[in-house]
DNA sequence: GGTGAAATCTACCTAGG
DNA sequence: CCTAGGTAGATTTCACC
């Protein structure tokens, strides 16, 4: 359950690439190839390793446009809420939506083919919706970061 | 460099689970284990697959306060730009940085083990340096959707 | 689309503290 | 008793046909 200094380097480098073998690992960490995959494994197992995923590159998919999109609800009901989250989930162009504090209820991360994709999902999308009050969006202009590994 | 159904199908595949095999990804979508195999070498050559990487559990890392940091510069000159982005650089806490049009300059992604560290994190960290005018922070309370995977 | 050599993973075994 | 290192069989990849 405990992490030492092996377990945080070796999640920092598969972080940062999921493919490294035990044996480079091995070499990096100054362990043998069986004890990495063994550590691994115990990661895998307690769910701190949560799974490995491909990273694509947004516009070479024609993905160009990327926007934060804030959603206040009407009320602020548990009706209302589950709502607003099945229309979510069934959206793939929303890859990330969570719940604020503050003024606005939810922050929303949208990518789509063009500007006006864009706006036909918050116009066909999110405003028809009967919980939602109203959107507020802001365009990714520069990405200084975007998923950076987790600090370990 | 054009994408057909059975591409679009591996990406999405590959970006829920990194270590599918080619010979299960063959079954899956009715192709030979060697075709798959050359489908993503090209996908990987093309950049379309930026990398592979593992996908921690932040709760269980012990970080268990994530929020949204909005930021405004004090001036927009180049000079406070390059020098407000290598201050996010440093800083292995903010996963994600964006330039946005509207009001604040940028929104950062931070995680945080408790919402001290996160304060110290706004207090030591961002306001103190030079280019920062003000910032304004809201806690993520629940998370709908984080990091799916980009719609192909 | 198929094949075979090389690399990799994983379960098991042994050694040392 | 727990952690590290080594080994063999099964699996996977990848260059070639």
């Amino acid at each position: 359950m405990t992490l030492d200094s092996i377990d945080q380097r070796l999640l920092a480098a598969l972080q940062k690439d999921a493919h490294l073998t035990s044996q480079e690992l091995g070499e990096m960490l100054h362990l043998s190839a069986s004890q990495i995959g063994r550590r691994r494994q115990r990661l895998e197992a307690e769910g701190i390793i949560r799974h490995y995923a491909a990273r694509l590159n947004a516009h070479k998919l024609g993905l160009t446009v990327q926007a934060f999109v804030q959603v206040a609800l009407k009320a602020h009901g548990p009706e209302n809420a589950k709502s607003f989250a099945r229309l979510i989930d069934s959206r793939p162009e929303i890859t990330g939506a969570w719940a604020l504090t503050g003024e606005a209820d939810y922050l929303l991360r949208v990518y789509a083919e063009d500007l006006s994709a864009l706006n036909s999902v918050i116009h066909d999308v999110l405003l028809p919706h009967p919980a939602v009050a109203r959107v507020q969006s802001q365009i990714v202009m520069d990405q200084l970061k975007a998923d950076a590994p987790l600090p370990v």
